[in-house]
DNA sequence: TATTGTTATACTCTATAACTATA
DNA sequence: TATAGTTATAGAGTATAACAATA
């Protein structure tokens, strides 16, 4: 059905990076970098949220009465975006913000039941993301490539450092 | 030497993401996508260029005599942003532009000599990103890390799969 | 004087769309 | 009318700095 101009077929239109940069890990990750969060921002937009507002809500279940400079902080947020996460959130009833009354500058935060239960829903849709982006690996592929991420986070953030400090020490 | 605060040693500021966003393969993709961008820009920027002119001279050497539009969908970059970048490495005299006198509305873009030798320095700043940002890694875990994410790359952008054209087709 | 949260400002990117010259 | 390259514009996102309240 579809006639070819046979000079296209010669010569198809290399619409391909060139190979240097197929062969430099950094490029790949940064482009992948930048395809997940893209998709990942979408998934929670259909949701009415951002992958932020997860990691808010997340944090305050863990670590129920943080202060606003205490989450940017964990988080690696800059403390002025914090305050328009913390708008939304608050708006729709899904945290609380109260004056510290040892420290009235301060504000402690905690997470409503209404934020929990949206906090369910904001984990199904990063399961959903992850599920999508990693589903054309099989498990062992998927948990290779999470550690050795998870390596490098921990090198490079040395926040995202995992079991630098046990919840247990070793000595107890 | 350092006296430690008791409070400090019982709760410490915990200054690290929740847990659920570390078991996250995509939260991890996303982090080091950025974090890897950033240093290359950095370094790139350092050497006066940006890691786009690096893959614009790239392509060039592999495809002589490209048109604007097929860079730019190589690259996966907009065509509009594809011009500002041209200006630069010609002003540079990095790159020449003349009209195709097969069709006046296409410029022909091909790399200069002085491109060519641009383009070894930029290699230089790639590899020295590259053995930076994974030089935590032994080979074996790099090398599995880059097949991972080509794996990856080829399902999500089809256009960084690899060999899906191979240079001679197997019928030749 | 320093710190917490907040607001305001400026700057970079990006995406879109208009515009020209050619076809 | 459609396309290649260019230019202009608007919007989002980010980073920085000023600000008020409290320590």
């Amino acid at each position: 059905m579809a006639i070819v101009d046979p000079r296209l077929r010669l010569k198809p239109p290399a619409a391909r990076p060139p190979k240097e940069l197929l062969e430099s890990t950094s490029f790949l990750l940064k482009r992948l970098g930048w395809a997940v969060r893209d998709r990942a921002m979408d998934a929670y937009e259909e949701a009415g949220f951002s992958p932020y507002h997860h990691a808010v809500l997340a944090l305050l279940e863990e670590e129920p009465r943080e202060t606003q400079a205490t989450i940017a902080d964990a988080l690696g947020y800059d403390r002025s975006h914090l305050v328009g996460l913390l708008d939304e959130l608050e708006d729709r009833g899904l945290v609380e913000r109260r004056r510290d009354p040892a420290d009235r500058r301060r504000h402690l935060v905690k997470l409503t039941p209404d934020g929990k239960r949206a906090l369910g829903r904001l984990r199904t849709v990063a399961k959903r993301v992850d599920d999508d982006f990693f589903g054309s690996l099989d498990n062992d592929q998927r948990a290779a490539l999470h550690d050795l991420l998870l390596t490098l986070a921990g090198f490079h953030e040395p926040q995202l450092a995992v079991s630098a400090e046990p919840d247990v020490p070793p000595s107890a």
